[in-house]
RNA sequence: GGACAGAUGGCCGAGCGGUUUAAGGCACCGGUCUUGAAAACCGGCAAGGGGGAAACCCCUUCGUGAGUUCGAAUCUCACUCUGUCCGCCA
C-alpha cells in the first residue's frame, strides 16, 4: 500500500513509476478520490460533533428535569443525516482503499527500467561452471534413475506438479533444511521460527498476496489460505504492532512447505521439480528501521549466497528490472544457479526490499523517543530447497548415475558422500 | 464438538445507559529534595485520522462486525480469540 499523500504530492513521479511497471497513469484519479473522501469525512465529522453536543445537552436537561422533546427532535434530524454521510464516507474510503490495494510498490531509483526480465542487470557471477565429459542429464532423469524422485506415484495420489522424494533424497531435503537454518541462525543472527502453514485473509493481504493474486494460492473451505511462502507468517509477526526502535532489526528464518496453484504457468516447466504445487523453502525475513533497508538487502542477499558458495554452485546475482519485480518489492536481487542440462541459470532465491509497502498494509510501526513511522520489511529465499536439490543432482551427477554430496552437507547426511541407487 | 467464564490504555484493574472528557495503581518521563541515588512530594504520560498559517479544534477507537438509543465501554445479535471442564484426537 502506497501513501496517498505521497501520490498526491508526487503525481508525475508516481505515474512514471507506474509506467516503468507497465501500468497506466493513475495519480489524478486517485488524488480525486482522496479529495472526495476527505470532503465527505469532514462533513460527517462536523455532523457527529453536532450530535455529540446535543446528546450531552439532552443528558444535562434530563438531569434537571427539563423538557427535552425539542432537542431530541433536532437530534433525530441529525441522526438521519449522519446515516447518509456515513454511506458517502464509506463509499469513497472503500473506493480509494480498493484502488490503492492493487497498485504495486514503487521501484527505487537504482532499479533498471525495463519491460521484462531481459532488462535485468547481472550484478556479479560467482564460481566456475562445471565441466562434464559426458552429456549431463536433467535432474528428473537422474532422480528417477536413482529411484529417489517419484513423479508417477505422486501423479496417482496427488496429480501433476507433485513429487515424492524417497530414501537418501528425502534425507537430503532434511539435511538441506538443517544446513540452511544453521547457517542463518549461527552466522547471520536470524531467529529460527516454525510457522503455521494456514493463515487468514488479513495476513495474505498484509504481505500483498491479496486481493490481486488470489488465483495463485490455495484457499481452504473455511476461508484460510495455504501459505505460498513462509514470508507470509514471518512478516506478519509484526502486524498491528508498534515496535520499540531499539529492538530493530528483527530477523526471522523458517523452513516451510509452500503451496502455489501455478494458475498462469500451464505448460511451463511441466517436467521435474522446478515448478510444483508444493515445495519446501527456507525463508529469511527482516524487519528494519527505514534507514537500514538498503544495507539489510545486501546483507540478506549475502546470507543466501553463502549457502550457494558452501555448496559449491556457480551462480549469478541479478538486479531485477522494474518490469520483472514482484508486487510488493521496491528492489529485488534474484540469485540464479547454474543448471547444466539446460545450460542456463535458474532462479533459486529472490531477495526483496519492500520498503514500508507491506508495513502500511499490516499496520507495522516502530517508535522511539524522537521519531516513529512504518518499519521496512525484507524477505528472501535462503534457499528454495526443491530447486537446490535440482541444482545438486545436475551439478554433481556422475557418469554412472550417482550424485556427489557436497562436503558441507556430509555431516548432515550421517556421513553419506554419494547418492547411490539402492535396489530394493 | 458440548458447557461455563472472560477480552478495558505499555502492564494490572475499576466502571455495566448521560460531568468516563475511561477511576485507581504499576511502569516510564520531568521537577522539588539529596554529595549522588532511593524514598517522599508535585507535574506529565494512548493511538490513528481530519481541519487549520498557527495557537488549537474536531472525529474515531474499551476483542471484531452489525444493531437498539437523542446518547453505548455499559443493552441486543453474530463472530473471533483466551481460560477452565467434558468429549474426541497426533
Amino acid at each position: 500500500m502506497l501513501d496517498i499523500k505521497w501520490i498526491s504530492k508526487n503525481a508525475a513521479a508516481f505515474d512514471a513509476a507506474l509506467a516503468s511497471r507497465n501500468l497506466e497513469p493513475m495519480a489524478s484519479s486517485l488524488a480525486n478520490m482522496d479529495i472526495k473522501k476527505r470532503e465527505s469525512m469532514l462533513k460527517l465529522q462536523q455532523m457527529q460533533s453536532r450530535r455529540n453536543e446535543l446528546a450531552t445537552a439532552i443528558g444535562l436537561a434530563k438531569k434537571n428535569n427539563e423538557n427535552t422533546s425539542e432537542l431530541e427532535e433536532q437530534a433525530n434530524d441529525i441522526k438521519s443525516q449522519i446515516r447518509g454521510l456515513e454511506q458517502d464516507e464509506q463509499y469513497w474510503s472503500n473506493k480509494l482503499h480498493d484502488a490503492l490495494s492493487i497498485i504495486p510498490n514503487i521501484p527505487l531509483a537504482d532499479v533498471p527500467i525495463g519491460k521484462d526480465e531481459t532488462a535485468n542487470l547481472c550484478v556479479r557471477a560467482v564460481g566456475s561452471l562445471p565441466v562434464f565429459k559426458f552429456q549431463p542429464k536433467p535432474h528428473y532423469e537422474i532422480g528417477e534413475n536413482l529411484g529417489m524422485l517419484d513423479f508417477a506415484t505422486a501423479a496417482k495420489i496427488s496429480g501433476s506438479r507433485f513429487v515424492f522424494l524417497r530414501d537418501q533424497l528425502a534425507h537430503l531435503e532434511r539435511a538441506l533444511k538443517s544446513f540452511m537454518l544453521d547457517n542463518h541462525t549461527k552466522n547471520f543472527g536470524y531467529e529460527e521460527i516454525s510457522v503455521p502453514h494456514l493463515v487468514n485473509c488479513d495476513a495474505m493481504y498484509g504481505t500483498g498476496q491479496l486481493p490481486k493474486f488470489s488465483d495463485d494460492s490455495f484457499k481452504t473451505t473455511d476461508g484460510k489460505w495455504l501459505i505460498p511462502t513462509s514470508e507470509v507468517p514471518l512478516t506478519n509477526i509484526v502486524c498491528n504492532s508498534s515496535i520499540d526502535a531499539s529492538l530493530l532489526p528483527l530477523r526471522f528464518t523458517a523452513y516451510s512447505q509452500c503451496f502455489r496453484s501455478e494458475a498462469g504457468a500451464a505448460g511451463r516447466d511441466t517436467r521435474g521439480m522446478i515448478r510444483n504445487h508444493q515445495f519446501s523453502k527456507v525463508e529469511l525475513v527482516s524487519i528494519v528501521h527505514p534507514a537500514d533497508g538498503l544495507a539489510e538487502l545486501e546483507r540478506m542477499t549475502s546470507a543466501a549466497e553463502t549457502i550457494l558458495q558452501r555448496l559449491g554452485f556457480a551462480y549469478r546475482v541479478m538486479l531485477l528490472s522494474t518490469g520483472d519485480m514482484g508486487f510488493s518489492a521496491s528492489k529485488t536481487y534474484d540469485i540464479e544457479v547454474w543448471i547444466p542440462s539446460e545450460s542456463t541459470y535458474r532462479e533459486i532465491s529472490s531477495c526483496s526490499l519492500c520498503t514500508d509497502f507491506q508495513a502500511r498494509r499490516m499496520g507495522a510501526r516502530y517508535k522511539s523517543s524522537n521519531e516513529s513511522g512504518f518499519v521496512y520489511t525484507l524477505n528472501g529465499s535462503g534457499l528454495a530447497i526443491g530447486r537446490t536439490i535440482v541444482a545438486m543432482l545436475e551439478n554433481y551427477q556422475l557418469s554412472n548415475g550417482n550424485v556427489i554430496i557436497p562436503e558441507a552437507l556430509v555431516p548432515y547426511m550421517d556421513g553419506v558422500k554419494e547418492l547411490t541407487r539402492n535396489e530394493r
